[in-house]
RNA sequence: GUGGCCGUAGCUCAGUUCGGUUAGAGCGCCAGGUUGUGGCCCUGGAGGUCGGGGGUUCAAAUCCCCUCGGUCACCCCA
């Protein structure tokens, strides 16, 4: 096989992670893992690939499924696709294995859409979000709501905003649509070319565009809260209260619209200010109580949100967010010998949980103290000719001038828990 | 999917307007100054298919075409 022109690189819109950017990933997910865990949500893994029927239940007539997907055949013919989105692949395993409800579940994991890609927009981006079946009371609203509130503080993010609006129930929605796609016939004159081709398809996507000229004809149009029924609005007004009594603050916003088809009643979006970019929005969920009856399973209520976290860490680092990862390696052996003695006590470090490291091939004493140095490492530790004829190791401290000393080749791991590894 | 801008050393970038000797800088890396001591400093060194392919020309990083990638916006969304 002949070389390739080019060397490999990833696909457009994929990227390599590599340190210390998987570090803060790691931590941000852990950190979710956590405070989910604290509120009764157990993790769960969809696949990453799915039958293709799974996702065009999410919306087809959304940008998402018709455009987005990365689908293809499967060897067997079966028409499978990689996950847009994993609130779809959780409603299946509800179907799948009709959990005791209220099924609360958390998840993190990479998705894919086939987009051009933007800053804080990639072909495979991770998310990490919850999900919660089987209940219909505002209150589980409001326990989704906060935790990805209170998620999004503790990962250190300052300047979000919340907004919440409630697009009504099943029907309420569709009397919705059919007043605003009414609505806009009667000014499709003055809407441009694009929002035309929209406003057939998905009327309420119209709504919040970003054209000024759209915008002077949205600005009129039906409004929601005048079609939601008074179960609706009631239920809404409880999502809210539960709100306040929380101490989540949030803006109300008519016009939230999010992407995908399924939603009903509460709808939210988390986005950051620091972002100036076009892709500011953060996280975003809402109800989506028909999803798994669309699914072929029973009757049930649902509701979640997802953050991105790829577009969070860019906001972190937006805000001057402290962006220090410790080193991992504690102990820097210089081995003055062949060798050997930094093979060993490297290995003798790590079997009693010490970072360690050295310098593979030696080198002058200066290059590996180069390296000691480069390592992050609190303490080197020095061994030639002098120290095995004593039995010793010399141990320095590399953020300090305090003098170096000789400690017993034998008591080396004590010495170091003793004298401690941070500072 | 559409449009603007951009691809030169490991990284950040000069050089491209108006083609012309061995393509530069800073940082990083390696070595020496200091035959057993990192960080600061000094000296030296290695490292480049000028994204890739084709074309124009005596001559292309520089001009033209195609292509790949990045970036920003539209669209869409986390």
């Amino acid at each position: 096989m002949a070389a390739p022109d080019q060397p490999f690189r990833t696909l457009a819109g994929m990227r390599d992670l590599l340190h210390p950017e998987t570090a803060h990933r790691r931590r941000l997910t852990a950190r979710f893992a956590e405070l989910a865990e604290l509120a009764g949500y157990q993790e769960v893994q969809p696949p990453l690939v799915e039958d293709l029927g799974v996702f065009l239940r999410v919306g087809e007539t959304t940008d998402v499924v018709t455009k987005e997907m990365y689908d293809f055949e499967d060897k067997d013919g079966t028409r499978v696709a990689l996950r847009p989105e994993l609130t779809a692949g959780v409603a299946r395993a509800f179907v799948q294995h009709h959990p005791q409800t209220p099924w609360k579940v958390w998840y993190a994991g990479a998705n894919f859409r086939h987009e051009r890609p933007q800053k804080g927009r990639y072909r495979s981006f991770d998310q990490v979000g919850v999900e919660a079946l089987g209940v219909d009371d505002p209150d589980l609203d409001a326990e989704v709501v906060t935790l990805a509130s209170m998620s999004l503080a503790a990962f250190g993010l300052r300047r979000v905003r919340l907004l919440v609006n409630s697009i009504g129930d099943h029907d309420d929605r569709a009397r919705y649509v059919e007043a605003v796609r009414s609505y806009l016939d009667d000014r499709r004159d003055d809407l441009s070319e694009p929002a035309r081709a929209t406003a057939e398809r998905n009327p309420l996507r119209v709504l919040d565009t970003k054209r000024p000229q759209d915008l002077a004809v949205v600005a009129d149009a039906p409004l929601l809260a005048d079609h939601r029924s008074p179960a609706s609005e009631e239920h809404f007004g409880r999502v809210l209260a539960g709100l306040d009594a929380l101490g989540v603050s949030y803006e109300l916003a008519p016009r939230l619209v999010r992407g995908l088809d399924y939603y009903r009643r509460t709808t939210f979006e988390f986005v950051a200010e620091a972002l100036d970019a076009a892709q500011n929005a953060v996280g975003g969920g809402g109800r989506y109580d028909g999803l798994v009856e669309d699914l072929g399973g029973p009757p049930t209520d649902g509701i979640g949100f997802a953050l991105g976290v790829d577009r969070i860490l860019l906001a972190l680092s937006a805000e001057g967010a402290p962006d220090e990862v410790a080193p991992s390696v504690q102990v820097f052996v210089v081995d003055l010998t062949d060798g050997a003695i930094a093979r060993d006590l490297t290995h003798e470090l790590r079997a009693a949980g010490i970072g360690a490291d050295r310098r593979f091939g030696g080198g002058s004493l200066k290059s590996q103290m180069k390296a000691a140095d480069r390592s992050g490492a609190r303490w080197a530790v020095l061994v030639g000719s002098d120290e095995v004829a004593a039995g010793v190791v010399t141990v320095r401290d590399l953020r300090s001038d305090a003098p170096q000393s000789a400690v017993p080749r034998d008591g080396l791991v004590a010495e170091i828990r003793a004298r401690g590894t941070t500072t």
